[in-house]
RNA sequence: GGCCCCAUCGUCCAAUGGUAAGGACACCGGCCUUUCACGCCGGCAAUACGGGUUCGAUCCCCGUUGGGGUCACCA
């Protein structure tokens, strides 16, 4: 059998070194039986996926130094490899399985969906699924409604009793309640696939020898194995992959953690360094070495070989492996090479020259100024974070709800991110400068700093935020229960 | 809460039905060094608990505990 494996992110947001963890072992394992490994944006949610996620999901890749033989940008013969270019295939099947009695629509408009949740989760019901109102009605009755133009969605029929088995590679068998999983929605009321149809069917006519994957996905193999037989096809060996942590052990999390793999490149980490790291979650080599690179990986790996804890992303150790490769892979000379690829061109020097060049007396001064530029974290003290007749728990929240909003702001620069925090100052009800002070203290790390927005435009979002959070911790942090009474109130 | 997955030093990764349970990061000492780092030497530190199976269990089975995931018209 040709192996072929694919990465499927979904395009929704930074690119995540959890994707990258996935990629890494997809691609090894398709290398090691000289198969192929293939790419396909997986972007059926309209609301949240974005051309700008995807573009910085390839382009994260390529830096890292993962490539794939079939995707987007490269075309392929099993194409289009972006689930949008893709809806014809699936009202097809889906259609199919409506005819054959596998499927159904379903006119059960939201706010019902959450009064049944709501009551069942009162109830504490043990299964709180959908309740499968619109299951058996007549399909004559049914056509009149889409006729007359009802919203509807398409359900899959899941079967009443019984349970569903099926073989992870790395876990063996795992068995499933039928009445533990509800009539899982295949197409949106907006005319578009959900995952679980849309992987399905794309696995299959791509055919997807191995599916590696994050083990989140576990709980759902169920109802694509079902869709399988549904179609008569087979399914693909599945094998889960254990999920990075935290140090708190939580699945990683960008609240706790960087997770974007741009925040490693600004940092200053090297990729080869990064994907070796990843590499030693959960798998080894042969002979216990700790550097190695994607080559040696291919030559000693095997699948079946990955352990199950979910190991802890441990920024330290990482450190220490690019450290590593920086001293032990590159002559003084290639280093300089490197920095001018990560920073030290005259594009990034002449932006950040524009943002101190006011302040210089001398070209000597430079240096001083622009440190923070150049750096990953920056010295952060409470000093520096106080705001006049604030409390450090209101600064908390300032911070938290800034960051909130930096994550979704779709263009970087000065303008948008002074509109932006003005915003967050009215919501709080204070002045700009409530706000502005800590975050001098969170970017800069000095009360001594060029202007806030140009300099946080240069710096970069991830850069940005990853020190904003930071700079909380050296607050205290907000606590679990704070942050989600938070979230209710102003993430929007 | 129901269901599913998981369980070796603080962290990452080894090991065998019989071991002094090994390596790495971090930490602590020391050496080297004008300083720091690197490097070298040494130290601290783990088989979650309770039952079985067995002559013998860290390893096999069961239970408990703990951790994680999942229960969306998100993936």
């Amino acid at each position: 059998m040709k192996v072929r494996t694919r990465l499927a992110p979904s395009p929704t947001g930074d690119p995540h070194v959890g994707t990258a963890y996935q990629a890494l072992f997809g691609y090894v394992w398709a290398k090691v039986n000289n198969g192929e490994f293939v790419l396909r944006i997986e972007d059926t949610d309209r609301e949240r996926s974005t051309n700008a996620s995807e573009k910085a999901i390839l382009e994260s890749l390529k830096w890292i130094g993962i490539t794939w033989d079939e995707g987007p940008d490269v075309g392929g013969p099993y194409g289009p490899y972006r689930q949008s270019d893709r809806l014809s295939i699936y009202k097809e099947h889906i259609d199919q399985l409506i005819a054959e009695g596998h499927a159904y629509p379903c006119f059960c408009t939201k706010q019902r969906l959450d009064e049944v949740r709501k009551k069942l989760v009162e109830e504490k019901a043990a299964n709180r699924g959908y309740d499968r109102k619109c299951r058996d009605l007549s399909p004559e009755d049914a056509t009149k409604r889409i006729a007359a133009g009802e919203s509807y969605v398409v359900r899959m029929k899941i079967p009443l009793e019984g349970e569903c088995s099926f073989t992870d590679l790395l876990r063996g068998e795992i068995v499933k309640d039928w009445a533990s999983i509800d009539d899982q929605v295949i197409m949106k009321a907006d005319g578009f696939p959900t995952y679980h149809l849309a992987v399905v069917v794309d696995d299959h006519l791509m055919e997807i020898s191995h599916i590696i994957r994050g083990e989140e996905w576990i709980n759902s193999v169920p109802k694509h194995v079902l869709l399988y037989q549904f179609f008569g096809w087979e399914p693909p060996v599945y094998c889960h992959l254990p999920l990075l942590r935290n140090p708190d052990k939580s699945k990683l999390s960008k609240r706790k953690n960087p997770t974007s793999v741009n925040y490693y490149r600004k940092a200053g980490y090297l990729p080869e360094a990064l994907l070796n790291y990843l590499g030693m979650m959960g798998w080894h080599m042969p002979d216990n070495s700790e550097k190695f690179s994607v080559e040696e990986m291919i030559n000693g790996f095997n699948l079946t070989d990955i352990s199950l804890g979910s190991p802890v992303f441990d920024r330290t150790k990482l450190k220490w492996l690019n450290a590593r490769y920086i001293r032990e892979d590159n002559s003084p000379e290639q280093l300089a090479a490197k920095l001018q690829g990560w920073a030290l061109n005259p594009e990034y020097i002449q932006k950040v020259t524009e943002v101190v060049a006011s302040r210089l007396e001398t070209l000597s001064d430079w240096g001083y100024f622009t440190a923070m530029f150049f750096s990953d974290t920056v010295p952060v003290t409470e000093e520096l974070l106080a705001v006049k007749n604030l409390e450090s728990p209101e600064v908390l929240e300032l911070l938290q709800v800034t960051v909130w909003k930096l994550e979704k702001l779709r263009t970087w620069n000065s303008e948008t991110i002074s509109a932006l925090l003005s915003e967050v100052a009215d919501i709080f009800e204070l002045k700009l400068k409530a706000l502005t002070g800590p975050l001098y203290g969170a970017i800069c790390g000095s009360k001594v700093a060029p202007p806030l927005f140009t300099s946080m435009e240069v710096l970069g979002s991830d850069l940005c935020r990853t020190r904003i959070i930071a700079a909380m911790n050296v607050l205290g942090g907000l606590s679990g229960k704070k942050l989600k009474k938070l979230e209710k109130k102003y993430r929007t």
